[in-house]
DNA sequence: AGACTGCCCTGGCGGC
DNA sequence: TGCCGCCAGGGCAGTC
């Protein structure tokens, strides 16, 4: 599942790969794929002819600058990979049927290709003409909160957001107005380096423990950047390779496992419709 | 306004 | 061996 590392991971693999190459024209082979504009027509359209110069990340969101003719805007290519999207950098033979899975194909002028594979078929790609803004046209991406990696992301921030909330703290680091791109995986993994339990609500958190938390974050966060993304989950970089997020997981998807640190049970309970793991001796 | 629930979707897995 | 139900979860619409 990718968090902000595995797409921040993505995003330096296309910077790697794609950049300054002109998008010849595409194929979209699941339509809801496509969530701007609605024909999927005037999408292909809009991306072909364009040239990438550059891939940013938002959040969990990819966003391409995409150029008409130097210093002229083509717009925008945006990207979500939500559960299960892969953006993989290939070798095309046109006209060959590619993956079972693969939603869209994009091909380039040196006959390289980019195909969106997304199994689940959650993930979505927005062309955002240069008359509108990505913030507009890409409704999440508008309401997004603070990268975690940005000054504004602060532990005051964090504190004086969180702090008056009465919900459960894990609920608050999933919500993406709150801070931007933390998914379930570290999420978990950054409350258990921070010893508060999923469950705490957030007006309980002081403000010592809530600039651990922050601390725990940009941690875990960065870990698992330095590693290319994690292995527990299906993730693929864009040349298809697997990451590997230091290996191991602390609490995440280990359940009925001893913890690392003290050997008591790790528990998984619901929150917010999603699986929580934590260590009822560790966190508190 | 803040918080929560259900839904979208597919494939893998446990249980019988 | 086969079928059924459950589970994974990011974002959004709907609701209280």
């Amino acid at each position: 599942v990718p968090e902000l590392p595995e797409v921040e991971t993505v995003r330096r693999g296309l910077n790697q790969a794609t950049l300054g190459q002109i998008i010849q024209g595409g194929e979209v082979l699941l339509p809801r794929t496509i969530a701007y504009p609605d024909a999927v027509e005037s999408f292909l359209v809009g991306i072909t002819g364009q040239r990438l110069t550059q891939w940013h990340r938002r959040g969990k969101y990819l966003l391409a600058d995409l150029q008409t003719t130097p210093g002229e805007s083509g717009g925008w290519l945006g990207v979500h990979l939500r559960m299960t999207g892969q953006l993989l950098w290939c070798d095309g033979v046109r006209g060959v049927s590619p993956s079972r899975h693969c939603r869209v194909r994009l091909w380039f002028d040196t006959g390289k290709e980019l195909h969106f594979l997304d199994q689940r078929t959650f993930g979505r790609l927005w062309w955002v003409p240069p008359t509108e803004s990505p913030d507009g046209v890409i409704s999440g991406m508008g309401r997004l909160g603070p990268e975690p990696f940005s000054d504004a992301f602060s532990s005051t921030y964090l504190y004086q957001t969180m702090g008056r909330r009465r919900r459960p703290i894990k609920n608050a680091l999933l919500d993406q107005t709150l801070v931007a791109g933390i998914g379930n995986i570290y999420a978990d993994e950054a409350l258990f380096l921070s010893g508060i339990r999923p469950t705490t609500l957030c007006v309980r958190i002081g403000r010592q423990r809530i600039i651990q938390l922050h601390q725990s974050i940009l941690a875990v966060l960065t870990q698992s950047i330095e590693a290319g993304g994690t292995t527990f989950s299906d993730f693929r970089h864009v040349d298809g390779v697997n990451g590997n997020y230091g290996g191991v997981a602390w609490v995440y998807g280990r359940a009925g496992e001893p913890c690392r640190v003290c050997s008591m049970t790790i528990q998984r309970i619901k929150l917010a419709g999603r699986s929580a793991h934590y260590c009822p001796n560790c966190q508190r």
